[in-house]
DNA sequence: TGTACATCAGTGAACGCGCGTTCACTGATGTAC
DNA sequence: TGTACATCAGTGAACGCGCGTTCACTGATGTAC
């Protein structure tokens, strides 16, 4: 390997070092806690060495933000992959799950993008494709549904996707039939999905909800019946 | 009025007015940015004065939080309230739509009780009682409904409401069956509300949904419909 | 292979900022006799 | 009604802290001839 490769390998090693601290620091005290003066103190440098490998603060937090959408979107899809693809209620059930235990599992990287956002903070492009992952992964069971003959794409009509962004439904292999609420209701459940998880994340259901596990597997359930998905 | 009225009097009017500057300071600048020190400076006082009012930020921030579940609370039970008692649907759509119209009118506000749990702030038994309002008026409009005939308590059943805390049906007008899910379904449909709420309002769906004061309207709708209330 | 130069990583001090909270204090306001 | 005392609101200085970012610098590593 040439001396360049090595001063770019040991550099990448670094940087990962680097998003290694700030996650743990994250994990541990939450994004408004993380600073590029404790990382740099984990790691026995100069606060001002720092800037060698991200050029600010705000850089370091795009790069967490972007690998919690990918370790979230990675759970759920490898959860749901482990399952057999004809089983499309329990596929669902397996990405769901996957969400609220990787949320449960990290909550603060959960709530650095399921949170409020942080302020100042404005989200640049590339975290826009890893935001998509999970949200994409549910739409593809019902799309397989819908193929499989299993899921009727007609059931519950309205123009209720119409309201959706156009192009939306077909990027994810939904039908875009004028009519339709297929996609919109995918919509709704995805963000319902987060709601169930938000609430028992954030304490909202603590003096409601007895039994989360089970409270969610039935709603998550729920959500499932009323996008068509058989019964398991 | 003797003197020590006046006294007080003017104690809760100074109080008052370092609540509505942190609320100003919190509606333009967020929880994150609010500090004792710049509510001072906004009234012109000492930073060391707030503190024969609020012993500490966090006491200051607790009253913030609990206004806000208040002034949500309030929002939405005025707009139920106007609406004719028979109509569920459209109780159901009016408190709906007041939350998701008070969120995007107040987004910090809604954020601060709503977001992220503020990192080492634990919330008082204080806030207990008011962050419960939404919730309480949403499962009133289903009591009333069972009630009244409409919404039949047994459809849908199973046993999801063994996984609520003993007594929270019946705390909320709801019948406390076993072998029902109302009461369970009642909760769903509230995280799912706010799940709607959370991403429009944190950008989720950004680039999914284009017109989302329809999308939320349908999806609502949609929510109202799963817990058995008559179409409108 | 050896040498002169350029690039790069990391340092440590500094700038300027804002924060929550404490404390001894000064006047003003209220209370008891 | 007048006076002595107690309570209270508000001040300004200070403590100790941590932050993001900049900058001139020192060595070490790599490159070109």
């Amino acid at each position: 390997m040439s001396a360049a490769g090595v001063r770019a390998r040991v550099r990448a090693e670094l940087t990962r070092e680097i998003t290694d601290a700030a996650r743990r620091q994250l994990a541990s005290d939450g994004a408004a806690a993380l600073s590029l003066r404790a990382v740099a103190r984990e790691l026995g440098m100069a606060s001002s060495a720092v800037y060698r490998y991200f050029p600010s603060r705000d850089d370091l937090l795009t790069t967490l933000i972007v690998d919690a959408y990918d370790a979230l979107g990675a759970a759920a899809e490898q959860a749901e992959g482990a399952v057999d693809r004809a089983d499309l209620r329990a596929r669902w059930r397996a990405g769901c799950r996957a969400v609220r235990g990787w949320a449960l599992a990290h909550p603060h990287e959960y709530a650095l993008v399921y949170g409020t956002p942080v302020p100042g903070y404005a989200a640049p492009a590339s975290t826009v494709a890893p935001a998509g992952r999970v949200g994409e992964l549910l739409c593809r069971i019902v799309a397989d549904g819908i193929a499989a003959g299993s899921v009727d794409p007609a059931a519950d009509p309205g123009d209720a996707d119409s309201t959706l962004v156009p192009g939306v439904a077909e990027r994810v292999g939904l039908p875009a039939d004028p009519g339709s609420s297929i996609a919109a209701r995918a919509v709704q459940a995805w963000s319902g999905l987060f709601g169930l998880v938000n609430f028992e994340l954030f304490g909202h259901t603590h003096n409601v909800v007895a039994d989360h596990a089970r409270f969610f597997d039935d709603a998550v359930d729920r959500l499932g019946t009323q996008l068509g998905l058989p019964p398991g």
